[in-house]
DNA sequence: ACTGAAATTAATTCATC
DNA sequence: GATGAATTAATTTCAGT
């Protein structure tokens, strides 16, 4: 599925992508076609997602990171969908996910500073019930990266082997 | 600074770093050569720090999250460098943050599995010391994106302002 | 599956207004 | 500051092994 070179194609693109397809086959010990294939079909396949410029947080004046808990009475399939769907709305939520344990749902939020995040919660909880809600502040984003381990990625089935 | 139409070619950008530049000059009502400077300089500016390719977390078996509050008594600005330092050797952390409040430190960790968390866990208490760790797993990422939102950038006529 | 070259398209520079 | 053409460099296709 995913071999030795992907993996060494996607650690290059997931860090660069602005790199030319002849630099990352040279890098990886190909020519620039078998390479700009592989690239195309880990798209196709789905495993690149997308290309996207990445922006600094203080320059676009978003640099500081709400982690809000969120616990909720309502569980139903139907709930959670219209909560989703009120979440994807505002772009100040950056991550949401669905909690094992006691919070049901955590919320990253970026916002410019207290204030804002107090407007940005206002907003939100006009739009959807939520029983108990805790904010947590950043203070500083010390490491942020979109590049996932690639260390995790399953070994390539051995090829059978005629002969 | 950063005025309207350099707003909408960033959230382009955001989006999908792939379209061309004559293409985002058409959506935003400018020629290639202005728009392509236009970039140029936020990138040169820092406003745009990288483009990468982002992958996506099941194919690379990096699907679960797991939110790691750390409680350190240490809190001395050369104890912090070490551990950031740690830190950043684990491809697992991809998100790195220092808190207000109780909790001092959060990660945010990508791994196939508990089990391969419990490993990644050994590993990092075996190279810093933390009073109090206490992790909660997510379920399901609902929504993750690297879009900032840009309605918080100040358009800024004078020159000479930092970050 | 890969190579190397050709064809196509985009990025970048330049002359000009 | 912007435009449109010219140049350079990349992507994408194609013939051959």
């Amino acid at each position: 599925m995913i071999d030795r070179i992907d993996r060494r194609i996607l650690s290059i693109l997931q860090e660069d992508s602005t790199v030319p397809v002849a630099e990352i086959g040279r890098r990886v010990g190909l020519s620039t076609t078998p390479c700009w294939r592989r690239i195309q079909k880990m798209e196709e396949d789905g495993v690149i997602t997308r290309r996207v410029a990445v922006l600094d947080p203080k320059k676009v004046n978003a640099k500081v990171t709400a982690f809000v808990a969120i616990t909720t009475n309502e569980h139903t399939d139907d709930w959670l969908r219209k909560f989703a769907d009120v979440i994807r709305e505002f772009p100040e939520v950056v991550e949401f996910y669905r909690m094992a344990g006691q919070v049901d749902y955590l919320l990253r939020v970026a916002v410019p500073d207290i204030d804002a995040y107090d407007d940005f919660y206002k907003r939100l909880i006009a739009k959807v019930n939520i029983a108990d809600v805790s904010t947590s502040f950043a203070m500083e984003q010390i490491k942020y990266t979109t590049e996932l381990p690639l260390s995790y990625i399953v070994a390539e089935k051995p090829k059978a082997n005629m002969s």
